[in-house]
RNA sequence: GAGGGCGUAGCUCAGUCGGUAGAGCAAAGGCCUUUUAAGCCUUGGGUCCUGGGUUCGAGUCCCAGCGCCCUCACCA
């Protein structure tokens, strides 16, 4: 590279020691919000062309903007809460602080202002510099000013830049952040507490999927990243933690689009004594605190579509909406064998409930556009729930919907440690798909055994509610670091990064 | 896994019929005390994703590969 920005920005770095100015700047106390610093400016009702005599205000912020004009710089700053503009005149600071402003000084550097509000001429809200102090040099060139950081790859990949360039983005994780928050308190409110269970676990299980395996290098063992909390969480009501719940990251060794991130959050809850009509009013309890919280109303935007989410929300039997949208009894095998047929779906040897959950996800579930809870599931494929009294081909399980995605799941939780086996155990014999509970988890079965008060259970998908309610149609956009597949980027270093991970030893 | 699209300067993008690389912003130097994506003058900056092939000549056409996006498939 003969010239490059970068080479441009250290020798201005370079120029900055010369002159004694650290470029990396020190503690900088008691700066004012951007946000704070417009509402004091607008509390003194100046007019165009006026400043606050005797206004004293510190701020701190990146320059995404830099408009010198001779001897007076403009520029605008940027902090977490907003942008505002500065002013820098020759007159008002050191000979050093007007060349930093006006010369050395780069898109992307990070500044500290002290000065006074004023308006502008034409009325702009500004901070008038008294000093300017150089808080830390970009040596990398920020995105074009004007239509920012568009490249998707990109954004992903360096999310710290989309995240300074683009406001919206900031904006969704913030919401992101209030809604679990919202979510959390809802909780606690109610009696739950708040637990962190194994991520690495000898035997995965409590969902179908297919895990990632790792090795525990001391103990020479295999590990698994988990698919689902549940089993743990289960342990937990056998000890008598009645009300119990975890924002637990799950991690799934499967495709990827626009619903699926290898690594997601799932909340789930347990409430001993209770069922999952709990579930279902926790949830909309829970949906209604985060709406509350990021504000905007019960009725939002997501893509085309518009989602009403005001409880309560359309309670709907399973095999109704099969016979609704598929035109199917849920007992005539012999009609879904040939509707799926027709759908084109698979299932020549495959189980009955499963053929019928196929011909459901494939006309049932693209057609719940708004909340729809989904109640009692064809039991075979719900091997942890409760069946129902009467009915023992029904499982006591509901899945709720939202424009087609699933976004909650729960269970009457089977607490009968006989029935609770046999399926297990009926899952290993039947299919052996690699990626059903390959395993039969006995500890869990031991916990049963001890007695686990009859509980109803909740999963949540956090990713999927945030896009929801933040109108985001693509996980990634929910997700700060989104799997990405590494990129030859020609950086030094790169070569041998096979070694790394695995043979390093832990540091302190 | 299948189909489609995209990949050109730090960023956002043009690039005609195959004829030897462009703009704006950004950057460097200069001028300017009221700008709002400031303006004016000057200058520098390219592995046209990678590797092959066709051709006198490839950013452009062909083949293979890589990365990303979309749709579908997969996915309790």
């Amino acid at each position: 590279m003969s010239h490059s920005q970068v080479e441009d920005r250290k020798a201005k770095l370079a120029r900055l020691r010369e002159l004694g100015v650290d470029p990396y700047g020190r503690r900088f106390e008691n700066v004012t919000s951007l946000a704070e610093a417009r509402r004091m400016g607008e509390g003194y009702n100046l007019e165009p062309g006026q400043h606050a005599e005797g206004s004293s205000v510190r701020v701190a912020g990146r320059v995404m903007l830099h408009r010198p004009a001779g001897k007076l710089v403009f520029m605008t700053l940027r902090d977490g809460t907003g942008d505002m503009q500065i002013a820098v005149s020759k007159a008002a600071v050191s000979e050093t602080e007007f060349a930093v402003a006006s010369k050395l000084l780069n898109l992307g550097d990070i500044i500290g202002v002290d000065g006074t509000l004023g308006r502008t001429k034409t009325g702009e809200l500004t901070v008038w510099a008294n000093t300017v102090t150089m808080l830390s040099k970009a040596l990398q060139p920020p995105p074009e000013k004007w239509h920012g950081l568009k490249d998707v790859d990109l954004r992903y990949r360096r999310r710290y830049v989309d995240l300074f360039t683009n406001p919206g983005v900031r904006e969704v994780f913030k919401q992101r952040s209030l809604i679990i928050d919202a979510i959390r308190r809802c909780l606690v409110e109610r009696g739950f507490f708040e637990v962190e269970t194994p991520v690495l676990q000898p035997i995965y299980g409590g969902a179908a999927a297919r895990p990632f395996t790792t090795h525990h290098n001391a103990l020479d063992m295999k590990l698994f990243l988990r698919i689902s909390p549940e089993l743990y969480l289960k342990r937990l009501l056998v000890g008598g933690i009645e009300r119990v719940f975890e924002f637990s990251r799950n991690f799934r060794n499967e495709g990827i689009d626009t619903q699926h991130n290898p690594e997601f959050t799932l909340l789930e809850l347990y409430q001993a004594y209770g069922d999952y009509n709990d579930m279902m009013d926790i949830l909309e309890a829970m949906v209604s605190a985060a709406i509350e919280r990021i504000g905007g109303g019960y009725k939002r935007k997501f893509g085309e579509l518009e989602i009403d989410f005001a409880p309560p929300w359309p309670r709907r039997q399973y095999a109704d909406l099969l016979f609704e949208y598929a035109g199917v009894r849920i007992d005539d095998v012999a009609a879904v064998r040939k509707k799926a047929e027709s759908l084109g779906l698979e299932h020549v040897g495959m189980d009955d409930a499963l053929v019928i959950n196929e011909v459901f996800e494939a006309t049932v579930e693209p057609k719940l556009i708004q909340p729809t809870f989904v109640l009692d599931y064809p039991a075979p494929i719900c091997p942890l729930t409760r069946r129902k009294p009467d009915d023992p081909n029904i499982a006591l399980r509901f899945e709720a919907f939202v424009a087609g995605m699933e976004v909650g799941n729960a269970y009457t939780e089977l607490n009968d440690p006989a029935v609770q086996e046999e399926n297990f155990r009926r899952q290993l014999a039947g299919e052996n798909r690699e990626e059903t509970m390959a395993v039969l988890d006995e500890d869990f079965l031991l916990a049963l055994q001890y007695g686990m008060p009859p509980a109803g259970g909740l999963g949540v998908g956090i990713d999927r509610l945030v896009m929801l309610l933040t109108g985001s149609t693509s996980i990634r956009d929910v997700i700060l670091f989104p799997l990405q597949r590494p990129k030859a980027t020609s950086e030094a270093g790169e070569e041998g990064d096979e070694v790394t991970a695995e043979d390093v030893e832990d540091g302190p």
